[in-house]
DNA sequence: GGAATAGTGTCTTTCAGACAATATGTT
DNA sequence: AACATATTGTCTGAAAGACACTATTCC
């Protein structure tokens, strides 16, 4: 349905971005995805993968798009949920950019290359792009690091309330792994008790049957969560 | 404040726009505000207040000035909140226009005129605009049906995680009218003794120390929201 | 056998839900 | 006195929290 096509000079416009705030568990420490960014104007920094918005495409698919583009991360293996647009008018020092930012989970890829493990512990994904402890930020390019501070919030309040935890989870863990997670995650020490009964009468997680030796000890039962698709659990 | 040196011919850009779900309660009854929507390419249906964000503005202040300017509202006296982004590539038939959509909360104001009662229930105020209730819509222009219904569901989820009803009542309020409020807001019935002592040993409100008399029987204790700002409160 | 990790049951306390009688005002 | 509305307390069941020992494997 083309319409009478819109005359910039006469109308108010805005250039449209989209950034997304990807998480991931490695080991117990929540990372985010930074990409390198090259505008002088912020010398250097870095900031979240993201880019505009063409205009045949909604901000999801733009969102999907740079996640492919920018990331090298198959948008099919992330969950994106929207989190906030930022408008201030001088957010970006080219003009009038306001981005949709995306909340962004998934699994850290195999392609994840631990260099450097001195260097504080960044894990480098080629390119530049790296996976960088969430407790640990650096100062980031535009307002970048407000949209570091709100998709932070939001990822513990959604892990409370619903089963996303499943995203940031290989396929199927341990009972001690889940638990792992949670307490690095929501910041608090849990019963091991208490919260194996939680997870299992509140049916986050399932048995696969299968189980998992490992070093030595005893080998531990193998779960998935339950449900895929995003279901409210009033948690922990 | 000349805007952005961007040449809109090299750069993918938008029309930025704002609309903003105000909702408020009236004898026991969630409205939101109507405006008439007067583009042709709409035909007469409704739709709510809104309009393009200026170059100079952020997203925040335009729903503001949206709110006096089209709803005659003074936004000193709104609640807002960012709700959600639309950016569908046709959801607006002149063209590429994404629209930023606010959660609004108010108390209805004086200047509401029930006019013609008979005419369903619909309050008039002035000018066409409208508050018409929430479970009456009709079809609205754009996509602001699924406006509406993003902005109900998360009208429910605040309200029953914060103390944000404080902004749907008057200052003061009885019990029974703060129940009242809950019940039609979230569609259940629930006990008055249980009722009233979560809203009071959650901190929810306080005794102002006044009363109500009112019509024969008793008279009734006033409460206000105990805190102004906003606060989590998982409540009922 | 020792070390390491996984797995399990009970008791207590707290919170949610069901439930009905009394108090205070008006007419 | 009749009526209307507001206010209050107890009991019960469910869920949350504290707490320590046994089980299985590897070395």
């Amino acid at each position: 349905m083309p319409s009478p096509p819109v005359d910039p000079s006469t109308l108010r416009f805005a250039v449209l971005a989209v950034d997304v705030v990807v998480f991931a568990l490695h080991e117990e420490t929540l990372r985010v995805r930074l990409n390198p960014v090259d505008r002088p104007a912020v010398a250097g920094r870095e900031g979240f993968p993201g880019g505009l918005v063409a205009p045949t495409e909604s901000s999801e698919q733009a969102a999907a798009r740079r996640l492919r583009d920018k990331a090298g991360i198959d948008p099919e293996t992330v969950y994106l949920e929207q989190l906030h647009t930022f408008s201030a008018v001088d957010r970006d020092p080219r003009g009038r950019v306001v981005s949709v930012a995306y909340l962004g989970l998934t699994t850290i890829a195999e392609d994840v290359i631990d260099t450097d493990a001195a260097d504080s512990d960044t894990l480098y994904s080629g390119s530049g792009a790296r996976w960088q402890p969430m407790d640990d930020l650096p100062a980031l390019a535009y307002d970048h690091d407000a949209m570091a501070s709100v998709a932070g919030r939001r990822l513990r309040e959604r892990l409370r309330a619903t089963n996303l935890i499943g995203r940031l989870l290989p396929e199927s863990f341990t009972l001690t792994i889940l638990q792992d997670a949670f307490e690095s995650l929501l910041g608090e020490r849990l019963d091991r008790r208490n919260f194996r009964r939680r997870v299992q009468e509140l049916g986050l997680v399932e048995p696969t049957g299968e189980e998992r030796r490992e070093g030595r000890g005893r080998p531990a039962a193998l779960f998935r969560v339950a449900e895929a698709d995003v279901r409210a659990i009033p948690l922990l």
